[in-house]
Order: C-alpha cells, then structure tokens, then sequence
DNA sequence: ACACAATTTGCAAACGCTTACAATGACTAA
DNA sequence: TTAGTCATTGTAAGCGTTTGCAAATTGTGT
C-alpha cells in the first residue's frame, strides 16, 4: 500500500548538512541554534514531511508524553465527564491519554497499573470507589506519579481530588429532614468502600443527628451502580416505608423514582429524592432530578493539572483537595420549608 | 521517592549466565528455548520483579501494541458505549488504547491522526460523524491500518462497521406512517454529513416514498446533538405540525418529547417518537424510548477485531461490515396498526 | 593582532530491547 | 567414527532519539 518509509532525524540533519544533535534541538525548541540554521533545518523537516518518532524519544529521554487514567467504565457518565476533563488539560499540556476499564475489579486494576508502568507513562489518573490494598500496594510501587480523581484512598495519603462528600450527603440529608421527612433512606454502593463508610455513611448520619433522629440501618441500601440496581433497590426502600432518599448515582436515583411513580407515590409529593453526581441522566426526565453538584469536569481537570506538577516535580501545596459543591434543587424535591 | 531503578533485561540475562537473546525469548514465548533455562530465567525475573520495557520494545520491533481511538466526546452515550466494545477486544488481543476527544473538529481530528502516527500506534479506529477531506488525506497517509467504527466516508471505501442505517430509517419512517402519519419529521445531523445526506435521508425519503407520500423538506431538521438542541428544534416541530419524528440521537429525541409535553402534547398519542441510538437514555424515562436497536458495543467490537486483522496482515473479506440492527418497541409509539 | 569568553555545533555514548545470523553442542544414522 | 541434523544459545547490529562533553567558530575588549 501506501508503506512510506518515514524520514528520520538522520534524513533531515544530512539534508541540511548538520549532525543529528542540531536538528534534535530545533525540533525540541531547544537553547542555542544560531537563527539561519535552524531556518534551514525546519525547512528540510517541512519538505521531507519527518515527525520525530516518540517511541524512540521515549526510549533515549525516558519520558513518554503520556499518561495513563483508570477507571471502572467509560460508559459511566459520571466518570466519562471527569475523563472529559482529565483528557482536555492532558492534551493542553501535551499528553496523550491511555486508557483503561477495570469494571472496578482489583485484578484488573493491578494489571492496569502495571501495564502502564511498563509504557513507562509518566503518570497516572486513577479513578474507582475502592483502593484494594493490593491496587494500593501497585501503586506505590509504580515510578509515576499518580492522583486519584473522584475517589478516596482509606488513608488519604495519595494526592486526590473530590468534593467534601461528608458535608455534601449530610446537607442533602438535613433537607430531607428540613422537609418533614423522618425516613430519609441513604442509597450507597457497599459500605467495603472508603467513600462509602467513611464519607457518605458519616455525612447521612450527621445530618440525622443534627435534627436528633436516631440512625436506623434498616435504612441503609447498598446497590450496584446502575439503573436496574434503582429498580430493584426500590422496592426495598418502599417496603422500609422511606418517604425520602439520598442517592449516590443517577441512574440508580431514576430506577427509584421510577419504581416509585409506577407503584402510585408521586415525586416528590410522596416521595422526595436527592442524587449525587448530576449528570446529563439528571435533566432529561421529568421530574429532572435535584442533585448534590459536583463539578466533575473540574475534577477531572484539577487532577490532571496537578499530576502535570507532581510529573514535572513541581511543588504541590495541597495534596488532597476538595473542590466546592453545590446543590441543584429541581423537581424531585419540594421546595425546602422555611 | 520510590525511585527505584527497574531492572533492564540485561540484569536478569546476567543474573542467570545467559544472554540478552534468550531472556528475551522466553520472554516473548519465543520458539526454542529448554525447558530447564527457561525456568531458571523466569525465576529470576520474578526475583528482580523484571517489567519488560515496552519504549524500547517498541522501538526494537516497531510494534508498540497500542492502537489509537480519534472520537467526538467520550461523554457523549453513544460513542462511549462503541468505545467500550473497542476497549474490550483491544484488551483481549494486548492492545491499550490512546483515546482522544476531537468535538468533531476536522483540525483536531487531523492533529489526532498525525499525533497518533508519531507515536507509532499500530492501529487506528476512527469515529465521528464528517469525514473532512483533509482528515481523509491524512488517514491515507498513515502507515497503520484505521477502520471506521459508526462512521461513514464519503467513497465508502476505508474498513469500516456500521449498520444499515438506510434501513433502519426507512423501517421507522414507514412504521410511522403505517401508524397514519402523514407529517413526519426527520430530525439529523447537518446535511453535509455524508451519513446524513446519504443516508439517513435516503431512508426517509424511501419510506415517503413507499407510502406515497410527497417528500416535504420543511419536515427536515438539523440539530446539534444534545438535549438543549432537542428542546430548541421541537418548538419548530411543533410548528411545522408534524406528528411523528425519527430522530437520530436520544438525548435530542429526549429533548423533543420533553418539550411537546411540556406543550400540551401526549407522547405518544399526539405525538409519537423513534430515536437512534438506544443508548441508557432511552430507557430511564416515561414513557421509554423507542429506538432503531443499534449493537453498540458490537460495532466498537467487530471494527476493533477488523483492526486486529489488518494490523496481523491477515485477509479480511469484507472490508464495509453492516451489522444488524433491531427496533426496540417502548413507550414513544402506539401499537402499529394491523 | 591576541587572549578569552560566548555561542554554535558535532561526537558518540546511551536508552532497553529485538532479531538475523553465527556458533555451539548433542544426537542420529550409517 | 564421521558427517549431518536439530535444538539451543550467543553475537552484535540495529531501532531513532537525547544529551553530556568536547571542538569549532565567532565575537569582544584591548
């Protein structure tokens, strides 16, 4: 077929009748080249139409230009928008992005991780609800940096980026409970994760304290994250006669609210929801959903900016951070009493 | 940190008092090698914790089991669903993925493209709705083999995968009309599109003409493709006085159906509605959506396993795979009349 | 015109691995 | 025993760049 034989840095430098360090440095934009030559060089490049080769870049300057982002699903809106945000600040700063579905499966996620090791990627996004300890363990032993984005470690050491998911779950709970609910039901994923046992399980709990309801666990509900885990969780929820919950996913939140409207409660009415993630899933139904709002694209972005700190060894002030959210009151919540 | 210093094939060949070649070749699964040395190589490695290199590998074989994915938006359902597909068998096969976001930009699209060829990537799936000629240029001139997955070029003549979507059309059209429209709205992309003017309006336009009906181009809309599009281009609809629309993505169709309620419309008595794309959104609303059933995930599939071959040098019979596709009957159509 | 400092260039050694090709050794058949 | 085969292993030449260091060239002040 069309098998070009492409110039090489060699091609380029005896076309011009340089040797091969000058044209490297006019190709990496580099410090002295006196202005004629380097002229020439460029021109030589231009007609012989040579791209350098990253991978032998890569080999002689040991480093890639690439970065390496896990996660459990691009299908999953929430993480595709944070990859969304990731993959724009990577391309501002020049780095292709390699990546990987896990489905959230520890195996998978250590094989992941060492794979892009071995692309020698100069660093790495990671994204899922747990940090197996084996995953962990990868991970310190990987020579890349890396931050999590949208997920927590259990001991908060690795540099993350999230929102406060405590302050979050416990206001949207104390809304619930402003609106006369005394069954407020949290919706999580298993309570083996760190996000949810130590973050959303203690913000629900706070709120309820805050307004002296007890803490009942008949009103805790672990699903998969996905919109028929909602339609099956639901009927839990309405046998535990909730009459309020706060949903860590949209599509989860949309099979309840379904579930429920088909069973005769009307939302909110009957039955108020607040979900978490604030996706495109929360605004094309009716009623659109009120969500906890994350900035997830600035997640994503904010974590990919600082892994471009952390690979270029810049200093990092704040390793663990927590962006602001917001909450988007819409239809499945009654206006709050004053 | 960490900074450890990974072992190099040397460590391990010097290790055992062999040479570079034959680590390498149990390595590589290579051909002959005792059984007796190759234990004691594999030991070894496991000992140094030995990670092959895949830069320098890559440099050495010009091969660097990586292809290369140019899409719209990974945030966008129905490209990340066919994303899923590629990832899936690419991973099967030892392929990663260098994924890049392109917004349908013919110039990012090009820089995507020569991007991907300096990193040597083996392979290439393209995806996006227009192929502009220069992007067309530029594909022809990379020495890797690329495959179209959801996409169409012009001349019809790169590997691709895609469905009948003529077809698919036609047979909604027509089911429309069968259920007594005679105003049906066709709701695409912009016209310059290949896939939407030879296409999806020929499929339109077949089915008019099956039920000899007069094509009526202001029952023609072009929209962006996301919600907001959907809400704007319904209060058209509406005044065009159409009854039905065959829409070409869900979120827009949700967009659409949101609006003719939101105006007094039943869906679907007053108004009944076929989307595209089948993604999650069509069935997490009231009424569900009913859809052109497209196999996604298959499409992303079957494009990366025709990728897998070409790269191989292997014989692939057809080169313009059309999948089946389906209609998925729900909530937006009435029962077709007998 | 001369010494000395920049400024530009070139040399050549990595980078870590693959892969022809050559070499060695063991084994077989005659 | 001897040549001829295989199976196994080693040698060394790349792959296309980057980069520290040395060499060459140019410029400067006196």
């Amino acid at each position: 077929m069309q098998k070009k034989q492409t110039a090489t840095i060699y091609d380029v430098a005896s076309r011009v009748g340089v040797s091969l360090a000058t044209v490297s440095r006019v190709v990496n934009g580099n410090s002295n080249v006196r202005e004629s030559t380097k002229r020439k060089v460029l021109d030589a490049i231009e007609e012989l139409g040579y791209h350098p080769n990253a991978v032998a870049r890569g080999l002689a300057s040991k480093k890639t230009t690439t970065i390496g982002v896990v996660m459990p699903d691009v299908t999953d809106m929430y993480y595709s928008e944070l990859a969304r945000g990731i993959d724009d600040v990577a391309n501002m700063y020049h780095y292709d992005v390699l990546l990987t579905n896990t489905d959230e499966d520890p195996v998978r996620e250590t094989m992941a991780v060492n794979n892009l090791a071995s692309k020698q990627v100069d660093g790495i996004i990671f994204m899922g609800n747990e940090l197996d300890r084996e995953v962990l363990n990868t991970i310190a032993a990987v020579d890349a940096p890396v931050v999590l984005a949208g997920s927590l470690d259990e001991e908060g050491i690795l540099p993350s980026v999230n929102i406060d998911y405590v302050a979050a779950v416990k206001e949207a709970t104390e809304l619930l409970i402003r609106n006369k609910h005394d069954r407020v039901a949290l919706v999580t994923g298993p309570m083996v994760h760190a996000i949810n046992k130590h973050h959303r399980l203690v913000g629900y709990q706070a709120g309820l304290e805050a307004a002296n309801i007890a803490f009942d666990d008949s009103l805790l509900f672990a699903t998969h994250q996905d919109y028929s885990a909602g339609l099956q969780v639901a009927e839990k929820i309405f046998a535990a006669q909730a009459t309020a919950a706060v949903v860590y996913d949209d599509e989860v939140a949309l099979g309840i609210m379904n579930y429920m409207r088909d069973h005769g409660k009307s939302v909110p009415e009957d039955f108020e929801i607040i979900t978490s993630n604030d996706t495109k899933f929360a605004i094309v139904t009716r009623p659109e959903l009120s969500s906890i709002g994350q900035p997830k694209y600035d997640i994503g972005a904010v974590a990919m900016r600082m892994l471009t700190k952390l690979m270029n060894n810049e200093v990092v002030d704040d390793m663990q951070v927590q962006l602001p959210h917001t909450f988007e009151k819409r239809g499945t919540t009654i206006n709050p009493q004053p």
